[in-house]
DNA sequence: CAAAGAATGTCTGTGCGGCAGATTATTTGT
DNA sequence: ACAAATAATCTGCCGCACAGACATTCTTTG
């Protein structure tokens, strides 16, 4: 019998930045999940609760800018939250059309489990890494997340396909 | 007047592991998007092709694990590249049951150019990191991911949650 | 060798979620 | 003062994902 093993061929999962990505994501998603528990819409309304619980709340509009969601997905989404009482909606001083989304006494004390809960999960998914390599790939997502800011705006992701 | 900024709280984005993921995930996906054009399923019919594309080809049920999708899922996605006669459905030497996927000719030409295509978009999307730093970017995902594959076969996250 | 159990691919149905569009209220620009 | 833009909401429709059942084939076990 010949080696089935000599050919050159890759064998396991590919290396793209494509599926890296996809499957880094994927992977921090479901240790997200098993870490949320109950929480309303899961790693989203996670998401949404954390922007709640800072000082400075902000409203739907920005909400969903920096959560990547739909305005009318924010309805629903801060709708279940405050019905869990976690987060309300309080009219912004500003602006009467805004409603500033704020998380409530209750929703502090959840954000301060899931802080802890989402820590562990992280530290768990992190594992492999040093703690010195753990913040080198913050830094580097930060600047990709950073020009990815951009793409949310100006949809022109042409890239030249006239050549092959 | 007071100084609007002078208070100590955050005004951008967060810097969460979970939202520079993600964000940087959307990024990506936007960029994707953009460069495989009209491509069946989009970003997801992309990884499929890319892995039809390979020399030893799989079934619809690595398939669907590598890409993290349902086996039902698959059925349509590959219906769809075959009738766009990027792939076939080649029955299994080794087993009647499965069916392997792999890319015809014009399969692999559009590869060929979406290779380019996604290639440009990443490379946009990486143009504030040297090339040293995208390669650390590579090794560091690429040891998460590993662990991700992990955390799909054993559905255990469950995490110390008895204390606050 | 026979039978039970598991795995692959497919189909059907159901439900949830997302997106477009219209609506109301309010702000901003000219 | 009027027009245009913006924030939030609601309605309705489309699509996709997931559960379940089924036919076929492989594997294990008695």
């Amino acid at each position: 019998m010949a080696e089935d093993t000599a050919a050159p061929v890759r064998t396991g999962p590919p290396q793209d930045l494509s599926w890296l990505l996809a499957t880094a994501f994927r992977a921090h998603l479901s240790a997200l999940r098993g870490a949320v528990g109950d929480l309303p819409h899961g790693a989203r309304g996670y998401g949404a609760l954390r922007e709640a619980a800072e000082p400075t709340p902000r409203n739907q509009a920005e909400l969903a800018k920096l959560l990547g969601l739909d305005r009318t997905v924010m309805v629903y989404l801060v709708d279940d939250l405050e019905a869990a009482g976690l987060v309300e909606r309080v009219p912004d001083p500003n602006d009467r059309r805004s409603k500033l989304i704020r998380a409530t006494p209750a929703g502090l004390a959840r954000m301060c489990e899931l802080r802890q809960a989402t820590a562990a999960a992280e530290a768990e998914l992190l594992a492999d890494l040093s703690p010195a390599e753990t913040e080198l790939l913050h830094t580097l997502l930060r600047r990709i997340a950073a020009r990815g800011a951009r793409y949310d705006q100006a949809h022109e992701c042409q890239v030249d396909e006239n050549q092959c």
